[in-house]
DNA sequence: ATGTCTACACACTGTAGA
């Protein structure tokens, strides 16, 4: 069972790449970010023409998230996280396909920092760890996957150069260790673990050439509990459609479970 | 400081968010 992730950044303008990506890497979910729609103009007919069932949570210009199947209806578990009622972003959408739950978010920017928008990160990620708790021991496999907008480390397999980022919300401190205690829950970085010390970038700037220079980052993570994990096969970033016309500034990744 | 892209609105140019 191969479940990816991808930030697609705006579905509409970037439905011709979804669509090639879906037949060509034909994941069996796809947990989407950055629909920037609401939810009546989300492109169902398109989706499921390709042959995918769909739930989304959209939202007016920006957020968003969906989950995709193939040839199947994910049946939704819960639609944004808990902990705070006047949270109006959509940003978390969980659901099962056969016997897999899959959390898919797409986590806080938090630039710039610090300030108001590094603090909401920061709550939010307290917030993913409390509901996060609730998933890891459950004996169904979890994969929590999506945009987590936190670079692990400065590694070279994280990050192309850290110099210029220092201040960046992406690398702080804060967001590392939140995304660090999310991990010691009980939750194995599926990417990391098969690749070690190889760069993974999942991410590239629009501008200075970043993607020419594979001057990436490794924002796009999926993260799974230990059933799942046991049965982890593989895990890649499908580079290809970042290539092509009118890309998203994010690569999708996907793991195969056996 | 710069740079690029998407979507939105007091809309054909400017602004926010990333």
């Amino acid at each position: 069972m191969k479940i990816a992730t991808f930030n697609v950044n705006g579905i509409t303008a970037r439905l011709p790449r979804l669509l090639e990506w879906l037949a060509e890497s034909a994941p069996d979910v796809a947990c989407l970010q950055e629909l920037k729609t609401s939810d009546e103009t989300f492109p169902l007919q398109a989706i499921e023409a390709a042959g995918y069932g769909a739930i989304w949570h959209g939202q007016k210009g920006f957020n968003g998230v969906a989950v995709l199947a193939r040839g199947a209806q994910p049946v939704e578990r819960r639609r944004g996280l808990p902990g705070d009622p006047d949270d109006t972003h959509s940003r978390y959408l969980e659901a099962q396909v056969g016997d897999v739950i899959v959390g898919a978010l797409y986590l806080p920017n938090g630039n710039p920092q610090p300030g108001p928008k590094f603090d909401y990160k920061l709550k939010w990620m307290q917030r993913l760890h409390e509901h996060a708790a609730t998933l890891v021991g459950l004996d169904a496999p979890v994969v929590l996957a999506g945009d987590y907008n936190v670079v692990p480390t400065d590694a070279v397999r994280d990050i192309y150069s850290p110099k210029g980022w220092q201040n960046d919300a992406l690398l702080q401190p804060e967001s590392r260790e939140a995304f660090a205690r999310l991990q010691a829950l009980g939750f194995t970085d599926a990417l990391a673990t098969l690749h070690g010390d190889a760069a993974m970038y999942t991410y590239w700037d629009y501008f200075r050439q970043r993607w020419e220079r594979n001057a990436g980052l490794r924002i796009d993570h999926l993260l799974l509990n230990a059933p799942a994990a046991a049965r982890l096969k593989a895990a890649e970033v499908d580079r290809f459609i970042r290539g092509r016309e009118k890309p998203s500034d994010h690569a999708p990744v996907w793991v195969e479970l056996g």
